[in-house]
DNA sequence: AAGCACTTTCTTAAAATAGTGG
DNA sequence: CCACTATTTTAAGAAAGTGCTT
């Protein structure tokens, strides 16, 4: 015989395993949210939640990928007619690191599987690392616009 | 085997939603 | 429309379970 559900305050859970558990939950309701809209209204969705320990559950219809390159795709499109910003020369001394970088990554000798995923995680940490700041930005963006 | 990071199960109440009548 | 109730869904608390790495 439990106790049942309790009424709690909407803020960060005291205990680490509080909000995990309250995290995997919710997510849980979160993402069956989105695909309820989904199947109602056939709206694309991407959504992504940081686990209390720092690991990325992402959801998406069709596909979390496919909804952030769509994404992506109409913000560079939107920048393009706004009449261009240039980045800044930090960044483009960073880029031509990681262009040499890159160049000197030769995939083609590599035999093991496991030095291919490896260098695989790595770039695909890189690539999420790149995507959520960039929806930071949008998200920071769409909080000025309102209020 | 031990530890970590979740995930699930159960009971039960909170909260959301649907249905009904003024 | 709003107020009220009935039904459904969501999730808190507690505890046990899962899968993966060390």
């Amino acid at each position: 015989m439990g106790t049942g559900k309790k009424k709690i305050e909407i803020r960060r859970r005291e205990k680490q395993e509080e909000r995990m558990v309250t995290f995997s939950k919710r997510r849980k309701g979160l993402f069956k949210k989105a695909h309820e809209l989904h199947s109602l209204t056939g709206a694309d969705i991407a959504v992504v939640a940081f686990s209390p320990a720092g690991r990325p559950f992402t959801h998406g219809e069709p596909s979390f990928d496919a909804t952030i390159d769509k994404y992506l795709n109409i913000k560079a499109q939107s920048n393009e007619s706004g009449g261009g910003g240039e980045c800044n020369s930090k960044v483009k001394e960073e880029m031509m690191m990681m262009k040499s970088w890159l160049e000197g990554v030769k995939v083609e000798a590599y035999e093991s599987v496991e030095d291919l995923v490896s260098v695989k995680n790595v770039a695909e940490e890189m690539r999420e690392k790149v995507l959520f700041r960039l929806l930071q930005i949008d998200e920071d963006f769409v909080g000025s616009l309102l209020g």
